[in-house]
RNA sequence: GGUGCCUUGGCCGAGUGGUUAGGCAGCGGCCUGCAAAGCCGCCCACACGGGUUCGAAUCCCGUAGGCACCUCCA
């Protein structure tokens, strides 16, 4: 049978290949998640939302997925951008915060497990040592250093050649033996505070970028486990470095690299460093979370993003077809339909080959086409099959707007709503009324208004709806 | 200099050798008092130049353009 096995891109070996889990139903995940120096940002979100949407895939073909997430709340960053009145774990706290509200919002599922980088110091000394035991790093007087010149995988995630690359202009000269060797641990300079330090064999000091994703991975998944995930733009240096520092400890560490695509901005990543971010808070001001998720999740995982006011408008059109149709089907059949748990098949196909969102999303649509020429039959049978279908694939999606996880977000508010439905229903009998006796200027009228009060009025032969 | 990715119809966006992607917009029709929503039909493209092949958007070579990374980055 063809299609039975799940497909990934795998950014090591530059192919795909068949998922084979270590432990049989079970996937084992890592995906670097933020360092919580600033706000969120839309890439942030796009990238926390993939693994969201993989984990459900994952789960609905009966794996159990365990997967952590980390918080980088440790890092010259943090340091940096902490102030007289906010020292930097208050900050990195405080950012923190917001990115899992900027989840919640999204419907984000919280991953199995968010460790932070300050509660792992002990693990990151003990792939140190090991690593310095191997011979594959060195002390020097600032710290230590992973050798990358004693590593002859290195460069093996990203293909790359230590001699071809552009060395790094340093700017304070350090203990590195090579510009390509990085700090493992760094030993703490006068200026830093005594709560970002912590003692270690070497002196004390805090851990360098990359350490800390070795050690969390290993921590709660093994030294070996199945996929590990992040922005395309962490495959060099934090990638590599993680791969090089866990390997050369001994460790098999990640079997499966995948790199979801970045967000762009009138065809520019966004980026902090470049300033053209659209932050979290912006994106989601007035427009719907549930529309954005579907923008960010309606792409291939590993394709770039571009955001515009334009994709927006058409995720939202798009979407709106959807919804449009679970609401009428839900009339029609007089009941909220229950998501299917046999999904159609070509959905299943394209799922299976390295999660191919788009085609899955066309068959959604082709889905609802036939679902709305159901109801055009007035095939009620028929619509409740195809919207139970609708909604099973929405929700691996995470974007069925009838789920429970949606529930509270509505366009109303739940207490306002039998309020307005009361009010709106004693406008729409006497547009009816005014209807029934040819009185269009009248009927117009109160049609006008509601659309002047942002609501839709929509016309069947069963009566007229509203809708926000 | 090195590494990887990309270029599809008005727009977004799938598709790895021969058959309809899908959505948005537009046009025509149906439905409607008029709308809205929905249905039906139309619009059939693959950066450029070579090559392989009976046949290429799909494979190979080259060219042009774009993006990302080469120690801040989801």
């Amino acid at each position: 049978m063809e299609g039975v096995s799940q497909r990934l891109y795998d950014t090591r070996q530059q192919t795909y290949v068949d998922f084979v889990p270590l432990r049989e139903g079970e996937v084992s995940m890592y995906v670097c998640g933020p360092t919580v120096q600033s706000s969120p940002h839309v890439g942030h979100l796009r990238s926390a939302l993939v693994y969201d949407q993989i984990r459900r895939w994952f789960r609905h073909e009966g794996y159990r997925v365990t997967l952590v997430r980390n918080v980088t709340d440790i890092d010259d960053k943090t340091l940096a951008n902490a102030t007289e009145h906010e020292p930097w774990w208050a900050l990195a706290y405080r950012i923190e915060r917001e990115f899992t509200s900027a989840y919640a919002t999204l419907r984000i599922q919280p991953p199995t497990y968010e460790p932070r980088a300050t509660g792992a110091i002990p693990e990151m000394q003990a792939i140190i040592a090991r690593l310095i035991d191997r011979g594959h790093a060195y002390v020097a007087d600032d710290g230590v250093y992973f050798d990358t010149a004693s590593w002859t995988d290195y460069g093996e995630l990203t293909h790359q050649r230590p001699a071809d690359m552009v060395a790094a202009e340093d700017g304070a000269p350090r203990g590195k033996r090579s510009p390509q060797d990085f700090a493992l641990w760094k030993g703490k300079k006068a200026e830093e505070p005594e709560s970002a330090a912590w003692d270690s064999p070497w002196g004390r000091g805090r851990p360098g970028w990359h350490i800390e994703c070795s050690a969390m991975s290993t921590k709660y998944l093994g030294t070996e486990f199945d996929i590990h995930g992040g922005g395309r733009d962490l495959r060099f240096p934090h990638h590599e470095n993680e791969l090089a520092q866990s390997r050369a400890a001994g460790d098999g560490f990640a079997r499966t690299w995948l790199h979801n695509g970045l967000v762009s901005l009138g065809g520019t990543k966004m980026s902090k460093s470049i300033g053209n971010v659209v932050s979290v808070g912006e994106l989601l001001s007035d427009r719907r979370p549930i529309v954005v998720r579907y923008l960010f999740g309606s792409a291939h995982y590993r394709s770039t993003i571009e955001l515009s006011e334009e994709a927006y408008a058409e995720a939202q059109a798009a979407f709106e077809r959807i919804e449009n149709f679970l609401a009428r089907a839900t009339r029609l059949v007089g009941s909220v339909p229950t998501p299917a748990t046999a999904l159609p098949e070509p959905f299943v196909a394209a799922m299976r080959d390295d999660f191919g969102v788009p085609q899955a999303l066309a068959v959604v649509h082709e889905t609802v086409t036939e679902g709305n020429q159901g109801i055009e039959a007035k095939d009620a049978g028929r619509v409740q099959e195809l919207a139970s279908a609708v909604r099973g694939m929405l929700g691996i999606l995470g974007v069925d707007p009838q789920a429970d996880e949606w529930a509270d977000s509505s366009a109303s508010d739940s207490a306002l709503e039998p309020a307005l439905d009361s009010l709106i229903s004693g406008l729409l009998e006497q547009r009816a009324a005014a209807r029934a006796a040819r009185d269009w200027e009248a009927a117009d009228r109160i049609r006008d208004a509601l659309a002047a009060a942002g609501i839709t009025i929509e016309d069947t032969p069963q009566g007229s709806h509203w809708s926000v």
